[in-house]
DNA sequence: ATATATAGTTTTATCAAACTAACTATTATA
DNA sequence: TATAATAGTTAGTTTGATAAAACTATATAT
């Protein structure tokens, strides 16, 4: 069979797994927090002391948009804001310990599932995935 | 490093890549359809005569979401459906001409990204990430 | 000193997607 | 035949994500 029409069929499974692999997150204990909400928070744990406005421009969503949400992150006690000293227009934003334990339990959800993946694969295609992903994830789209 | 931890990774980066794959679709011509749209497109396309239940089992959305939604479809003349003979409750439904161009359109733009990757890659790679999908995409995560 | 630009907030509004509940029409069953 | 169940619809609502526009506060440049 033609690779083209397999690979698209691949993308079609792919695509099913990745939404698989982040609605898990919805069902255990952080069930309360929307894959949005998630995503900020992982975005501020990876970029520490990011602002409103970095955000706004990597996710291209207005800025009106990224301040409402993490607003809201920020009464829920996930992240805090911290003004600079050198610019005080800009806030650099992390995690609190309430944010950071979101993230704790986030990880975890998805070492499991990353375990169920391993022991499906042997070590060798393990490998492969990996590379091939990483070849793939570069490409502009 | 850890598999493991690489493994998550890569699991991130095929989230993004995913993504960039499905909002593609939102550039071009097809920019007027949401993604949720072209979904049902796409499986009335794979399961020509499918029902209003069946696409609510499928996917466990409420009947009334889905016939919200596929009748937005009939509006649009992307989608007909056609009373059962044998059980007049029944209603299959498939593509209107230009319900099955907008799936041309969608294919296309699959296509050509597919031919990226595969650019990308070379076909003993191509074959393992397959094959690897495969495997994984059987998991019940 | 004044004008301009930038960071972030607030208000108001819109939209898609989902839900519940009550409904009609049809079919199956006790 | 009366009752249950099933397919689909409709009305009304909720939630989450987004945007535009007007705003405050601060910084930069002429």
């Amino acid at each position: 069979m033609n690779q083209e029409l397999e690979l698209v069929e691949s993308m079609d499974k792919l695509s099913v797994l990745v939404h698989k692999f982040q609605t898990e997150l919805l069902n255990g204990e952080l069930k309360e927090y929307t894959l949005r909400q998630l995503y900020y928070i992982e975005l501020i744990d990876k970029h520490e002391g990011i602002s409103v406005s970095e955000i706004s421009k990597t996710l291209e969503l207005k800025k009106s948009t990224i301040s409402i949400a993490i607003n809201q992150l920020i009464e829920l006690g996930i992240v805090t804001k911290i003004q600079s000293n050198t610019d005080k227009r800009f806030y650099f934003l992390k995690l609190t310990s309430k944010g950071k334990n979101i993230m704790k339990l986030h990880k975890q959800v998805h070492k499991n599932t990353i375990k169920k993946i391993i022991n499906s694969l042997n070590p060798k295609e393990v490998e492969s995935f990996i590379k091939i992903v990483d070849k793939i994830a570069v490409l502009d789209l």
